[in-house]
DNA sequence: AATCTCTTCAACCGCTACCAT
DNA sequence: GATGGTAGCGGTTGAAGAGAT
């Protein structure tokens, strides 16, 4: 183990905060084509002015395809309350038994809404059910479901962890689908209720990405099968995996609004908004790229609400 | 309309586990 | 076995929206 470890980068020349959607680009793109076999030296390579760890976490946590988003089922919730009292703060034990959930956001999940509400229902006698006692019969039950899930999850490896693993199927029609859960981008806070019979009638709501355009376009260009993940490596492709991926996209894009908006304009907005890049220092690119990016998120004004 | 407080959650930090040499 | 480097984990923070006053 090593002790008294050298900082993973230099924090003076890293960009920290949230995500532009050019970066995101940077790294969709990276990753796609590159893998990521080494975090530490993808900023770098990639021309992100971003710590590795940073780019690890954003990736995986928002990027990735394997990540499914929305708001959690019952069925989601009573695993993660069933799991957690069994292992406690385990959270990546507890995401592997939850396929596209990630560990950050069962950790806030069970932060802000769970443990609160097992907290009102049962109140102090939560103390000792909700956290994991340490008795030593409890401690054998935890181990074995400890096996249990390092069990579970090498088997889902093999098996339902595909880049594709039904999303549109994860998105339920009634989904909250908030501009920030569908591209990752932080505290939008802009609840975007995504009415199955269209978009929404007050007009309000819709249309709010319009500086992202060109990564929805950019995600929408993609194989998402050239993805490097657990089931290229497996071999496992079909024609039903890549139809189901481009509908999640078409999906995505049409819960978002953005699916009325025709290729034309995207790319007169993408022109208007981020430099093209060939012939650019890439620092002094990405510099300006994320300089002339609206910031993000859209504030309500900006989306007239 | 302005201000304050609460809530949420993406991102960061520091540590440990693991692997290579 | 010691050392050094990277990936991953879990706790914490802080910015920003939502709601209350």
């Amino acid at each position: 183990m090593g002790r008294g470890r050298a900082p993973c980068c230099d924090k003076s020349k890293v960009k920290k905060g949230p995500w532009s959607p050019a970066e995101d680009l940077r790294l969709v793109n990276f990753v796609q084509k590159n893998g990521h076999s080494n975090w530490r030296a993808l900023p770098k390579q990639a021309g992100l002015l971003r710590c590795g760890k940073s780019c690890r976490l954003r990736w995986i946590n928002y990027l990735s395809p394997d990540v499914k988003r929305g708001n959690f089922t019952s069925e989601e919730e009573q695993t993660i309350i069933n799991l957690h009292n069994t292992i406690g703060n385990k959270w990546s034990k507890i995401a592997s038994c939850l396929p596209g959930r990630t560990d950050n956001e069962i950790k806030n999940v069970w932060n802000t809404h769970l443990k609160k509400r097992l907290t009102k229902k049962s109140g102090n006698n939560m103390e000792n059910s909700s956290c994991p006692s340490r008795t030593s019969s409890s401690s054998t039950q935890h181990m074995q479901i400890e096996k249990y899930i390092d069990d579970q999850t090498v088997q889902q490896s093999n098996t339902i962890d595909s880049p594709t693993s039904s999303y549109a199927s994860n998105y339920p029609k009634s989904t909250v689908l908030t501009p920030n859960e569908a591209t990752g981008h932080p505290k939008s806070g802009v609840r975007v209720h995504v009415d199955p019979s269209g978009p929404s009638n007050d007009g309000k709501a819709e249309m709010p990405l319009e500086s992202d355009i060109d990564f929805w376009d950019f995600l929408d260009s993609l194989d998402p099968l050239q993805f490097s993940t657990k089931s290229e490596v497996s071999g496992e492709k079909s024609d039903g995996d890549e139809i189901e991926c481009k509908r999640w996209l078409e999906y995505l894009e049409n819960e978002l609004g953005l699916s009325g908006v025709d290729n034309e304009t995207k790319e007169q907005e993408i022109v208007t908004t981020v430099p093209q890049h060939e012939g650019v220092n890439l620092e002094q690119e990405i510099g300006v790229a994320l300089d002339s990016f609206p910031i993000w998120p859209p504030s309500p004004l900006s989306l007239g609400i």
